[in-house]
DNA sequence: TTCCGACAGTGGGGTCGCAAT
DNA sequence: ATTGCGACCCCACTATCGGAA
C-alpha cells in the first residue's frame, strides 16, 4: 500500500467531524490493508508510530525538504526508513539522523510530508487516536467494539491485537487474558472538587490517601519481578529496592497497582521533583538509589496466582491485597459507609494533607478494576490555590487555537513594583474567553517576537494552581504547578495582584 | 429531549541522558 | 563543562460526539 493512501484517509478523517464517518473511514483503509502492511497502517492511523520513540523532534524536522512529484513510497518503506532512524546512535548520530530524515522526506510528497510530520510529532489532529481506531478495527473485522477494547487494555497495545484479529477473526480476542509480566493499561480516576461531593456521588466507599509520586505496577511470578510505569515502559532496572520488596511479599504469582515515592527518615514523602529524579535515573542507579531509596506503596490488585481480579469489586480485590501486602506497604484508608459520613471522610483528608501528601482518591466499594478507562467510580481530590496574576505576554496558539492569543506568561508583583514571571498556562479558557484575550490583548501589546507577544502588565487573571515548585527556569526560583486560569479580574488593577512575598508564605515548605 | 461519559486536543514544568559545542 | 534536544514523568481543562436516561 502507498503512503498517500493514508495520508488521504487522514485528511478524510480529518475533514470530517462525526466520529462515526471517521470510524467508517478507518475501516475501510483497514478492510484494503493486506496483512504485511497491517501491523504499520494500523498505528500510523492510530495517529501514533509503532516505533515509539525516534529520537527525532521539530528542530529536524523543521528543515524544508523539496517534496516528491509523485507518490511511490509505500508504507512499508516508509516504516523501514522510520525504523532505521530509530537505531541511530553515538558519535555523529544527529548528523545521520538529518540525512535519513531528509530521504525520507524527499521521496515524499507534500501530502505525505505532512502525514509524516504529525505522525513524528505525535500531532495528526485528525481527531482520532487509539479510541477510534479500536472501534474502525472492530468494525473491519465484525468483532464487538467491547471485546476488541478490552482485549486491547490487556494487550498494552493496539498492535498486537489488530494483526491477531485480522490473521485469526474476531476468535482470536479470546488469547488476550490478563497475564503476569504482560502490563495493562491502568484505571484512572476523575476530579471532584471535594471529599462531601465524591462521597455524595460514589455512596460506600473507601478515602485513600493519594500519594504524590511514580504510578507502578507491580508484575511477579516466582522470582521474577517487572515493573512498568503508566505508560506501560518497563522500569524494573530502575528500582532494585522495589523489585526485593515485591519478592518479600507473601504470594508469588501477582500483579499489584501502586505508587512509588521517596520518604524521609520521618515517613514523610519527599518532593515530588525528588522522586521523580530518582525514577528517571537510569544509569548510575545504585548511587541514585543510595540518595533517594523509594517504596513501593499499593492500593489494588489485579490478579493472584492466575486468578484475573479485575471484575471483582473493590472490597474483595482489596482484602485480597491486604492478605498479599502488610500494611506499612499499602495506601492508608477509611471507609466510609455514604453521605452520612461525609465528616469522617474530611477529616481523613485533613489529616492526609498533614502528612503531606496530595489529597486523596475516593473508590466505590463495589466497582471492577476498569483497565484503560478512567472510570467514575475513582474520584481524585486535591486542594485549589488561588493567584491573581498580572499577564505579562502570550504566545499564539496551535491547532484549533490558530490566530488567538493562548498561552499566557503570569506575572506576581514584585518588591520594586515590578513583575516577576511564575509560569505559564493555557488552561481554563473557553473559545469566548480565547477571542476576547487576543482582542484584549492585542491591545495592550508593546512587543510582538516571533510567537510571543509582550503586552502592557495591565491585565489581572486570577488562576487556580496545585502547588508550588522549585523552578531554574523562572527568576523567583519556584513555578507554580498545573496553573489554569479561573476568570479574568477586571475589576483588579494590577497594583493589586499578589505578590512574589505572599506566595512563598503560603508555601513555607518551599524554597527557591 | 436533555444529560453525561469518553475522546481528542492544547499545551504546562521538571528531570534525565545523549550528542554537539 | 555547558547547552540543546528529545523522551517521559506528573497533569487540567474545554469542545464535541453520540449513546443513555
Amino acid at each position: 500500500m502507498l503512503l498517500t493512501r493514508l495520508a488521504d484517509v487522514s485528511r478524510e478523517v480529518a475533514a470530517v467531524p462525526a466520529r462515526s464517518r471517521k470510524i467508517a473511514l478507518l475501516a475501510e483503509l483497514f478492510r484494503e490493508a493486506d496483512a504485511e502492511d497491517v501491523p504499520i497502517v494500523i498505528p500510523y492511523l492510530a495517529g501514533r508510530l509503532p516505533q515509539g520513540r525516534l529520537g527525532v523532534g521539530w528542530k529536524v524536522l523543521s528543515r524544508p525538504v523539496a517534496p516528491a512529484g509523485e507518490p511511490t513510497l509505500s508504507v512499508r518503506e516508509a516504516d523501514a526508513l522510520l525504523t532505521e532512524l530509530g537505531t541511530v546512535s553515538g558519535p555523529g548520530s544527529q548528523a545521520e539522523r538529518a540525512r535519513l530524515v531528509g530521504e525520507l522526506m524527499s521521496a515524499a510528497t507534500a501530502d505525505e510530508q505532512r502525514f509524516l510530520l504529525g505522525l513524528i510529532t505525535g500531532e495528526v489532529r485528525q481527531g482520532a487516536l487509539d479510541a477510534v481506531a479500536v472501534e474502525g478495527l472492530a468494525q473491519a473485522t465484525g468483532a464487538p467494539a467491547g471485546d476488541v477494547r478490552r482485549a486491547v487494555m490487556l494487550a498494552g497495545s493496539l498492535q498486537s491485537v489488530a494483526r491477531a484479529l485480522l490473521a485469526d477473526g474476531p476468535a482470536a480476542l479470546q488469547s488476550f487474558r490478563l497475564t503476569v509480566g504482560r502490563p495493562v493499561q491502568p484505571m484512572l480516576a476523575h476530579t471532584a472538587s471535594s471529599v462531601t461531593e465524591a462521597v455524595g456521588r460514589l455512596g460506600a466507599c473507601a478515602v485513600e490517601e493519594k500519594l504524590d509520586g511514580i504510578r507502578v505496577q507491580v508484575h511477579r511470578d516466582g522470582d521474577h519481578v517487572r515493573l512498568y510505569t503508566r505508560t506501560l515502559d518497563d522500569i524494573t532496572d530502575r528500582l532494585p529496592e522495589v523489585t526485593r520488596a515485591a519478592r518479600e511479599l507473601a504470594g508469588s504469582r501477582f500483579i499489584l497497582d501502586g505508587e512509588v515515592l521517596a520518604l524521609d527518615e520521618a515517613g514523610r514523602p519527599r518532593s515530588f521533583q525528588e522522586t521523580a529524579g530518582r525514577v528517571g535515573s537510569r544509569v548510575d542507579v545504585a548511587t541514585a538509589a543510595q540518595a533517594v531509596p523509594v517504596s513501593p506503596v499499593f492500593f489494588d490488585v489485579l490478579s493472584v496466582d492466575g486468578r484475573d481480579l479485575l471484575d471483582l469489586p473493590f472490597a474483595e480485590r482489596h482484602a485480597e491485597l491486604a492478605r498479599l501486602a502488610p500494611e506499612p506497604m499499602r495506601v492508608r484508608r477509611t471507609l466510609v459507609s455514604g453521605p452520612e459520613e461525609a465528616g469522617a471522610a474530611e477529616e481523613f483528608s485533613r489529616q492526609t494533607l498533614l502528612r503531606g501528601h496530595e489529597g486523596v482518591v475516593v473508590k466505590a466499594l463495589d466497582a471492577p478494576y476498569s483497565a484503560g478507562r478512567r472510570g467514575a467510580s475513582w474520584l481524585k481530590v486535591k486542594p485549589v490555590h488561588t493567584l491573581d496574576l498580572v499577564v505579562l505576554a502570550a504566545e499564539w496558539g496551535h491547532g484549533r487555537r490558530t490566530g488567538k492569543l493562548s498561552n499566557l506568561h503570569l506575572g506576581a508583583r514584585a518588591q520594586d513594583g515590578g513583575f516577576v514571571m511564575l509560569g505559564k498556562t493555557f488552561k481554563g479558557m473557553t473559545d469566548a474567553m480565547l477571542a476576547w484575550q487576543t482582542e484584549r490583548l492585542r491591545g495592550l501589546a508593546v512587543e510582538e517576537n516571533g510567537y510571543v507577544v509582550t503586552v502592557r502588565p495591565e491585565l489581572v487573571v486570577e488562576v487556580a494552581y496545585d502547588g508550588l515548585q522549585r523552578s531554574s527556569r523562572y527568576p523567583a526560583g519556584v513555578t507554580l504547578r498545573f496553573a489554569r486560569v479561573l476568570r479574568y479580574r477586571e475589576d483588579k488593577r494590577p497594583d493589586e495582584a499578589d505578590t512574589v512575598e505572599t506566595l512563598l508564605a503560603a508555601h513555607p515548605q518551599v524554597r527557591p
